[in-house]
DNA sequence: TTCCTTTATCACTGATTGGTGACATTTACG
DNA sequence: CGTAAATGTCACCAATCAGTGATAAAGGAA
């Protein structure tokens, strides 16, 4: 009779993703602060009881999480199949900061990992960050392929600032809508920081 | 008899004081997810009924620290007396950024206030960050003088990007030890950093 | 049918939280 | 002195949290 689909129909997979569905809608909606096994249990429609079994905590839940986030990275970042591949360093950075801003911008689950990174030091936040970052780095060796940078320039310093620099002005602009005077309502902000963040990578890189 | 400052001894000023201090530690130490009425109350020594009459809660309590904290911008990147007045746009925003750096890395209790911002979207965050940013960009315009920044770059842009980025890896080195690789333990990668984001001022505004 | 395992729910405990009213103590003022 | 205000302490409340043991319902196998 329900055309929803019951949940207390003794399945357990699909119990167990009805969990994993509802830690991911709490973690991106509420952050990691509403990340509780009550929060979880309620928005799931199951009893908490039945996160511990099947995934031993919220530990395990948010372990769970970050399995299916190694995988966003690589999906989020895959290169455009029909673009002939990057003939340089520079042009290979620059579509990869143009790449993940406009990735990190369009995923809020990501969004309050990064940010859970930045406020908890705990075991749980480690793994969750290590995943995060294996994935990415991966995602770079693959993709550079033979391309190397341009010397005299510390590479990987100067693109963790630009990472980082996309990073915190996305997160920034989450929660109060702009960075340092810069409004990032609408797009027009955004293509302001897209370009500058190419305009760096080509002065850089691309004139070296 | 007891040397040690007696808190109970009816002193409003001294208790506001140590009720602020124990404050600003638990903020600096645990983080805002510590920062409740109970662990200040704690912290300080006396009961919480005295933060709800002197402060009005923790919001109150909250702004308190926020004005303290628009000090920390302007007393913290003051200008070294002794140098000469920056010549160049491009050698303000190395002094600024370098400036930057230095100082957000030895503040612990600003990071936690610069970690809650991107954690938590509330009034109380929001007059925090105000205080903040109000207090930075007063300081730069205050600093920049006449230097206008070169022609053909969008600055405001540029900058925002470094500014986040030297930020945002300050925040994830504080917590887990580095960021995208980089190890941040000793003084080499933060010289590394450093010197990243000069070469990026450099290329970026004195070769224009 | 009977029996056992799996799945799901319920009801509780103990600890902690933010918040408040009642009370005790000290100081200041008349 | 005595009285009132300021200061400080205590005891409680309701709500929430993570975690657990007991129990109920469903399904499969004999």
């Amino acid at each position: 009779m329900p055309s929803v689909p019951d949940i207390k129909t003794h399945n357990r997979a699909r119990t167990e993703a009805a969990i994993l569905a509802a830690a991911r809608a709490v973690l991106a909606e509420d952050g990691f602060q509403g990340l509780g096994i009550n929060a979880v249990a309620r928005r799931a429609g199951c009893d908490k009881q039945l996160i511990y079994r099947y995934f031993g905590g919220i530990e395990g839940l948010a372990d769970a999480i970050g399995q299916g986030l190694a995988d966003w990275v690589t999906d989020s970042l895959q290169a455009n199949p029909d673009l002939p591949p990057p003939a340089t360093y520079a042009e290979l950075m620059e579509r990869l900061i143009v790449g993940f801003l406009a990735a990190f911008r369009a995923n809020p689950l990501v969004q309050k990992i990064a940010a859970w990174e930045l406020s908890e030091r705990s075991e749980l936040v480690s793994r969750l960050a290590a995943a995060r970052g294996a994935a990415l780095s991966r995602w770079i060796i693959q993709a550079r392929g033979q391309l190397a940078p341009p010397q005299g320039i510390d590479a990987p310093a100067v693109n963790a600032i630009l990472i980082a620099g996309v990073q915190h002005i996305v997160l920034s602009a989450a929660i109060s809508g702009g960075f340092a005077g810069i409004a990032l309502g609408g797009e027009d902000g955004w293509a302001r920081i897209e370009h500058a963040a190419v305009e760096i990578v080509r002065r850089l890189y691309r004139d070296a």
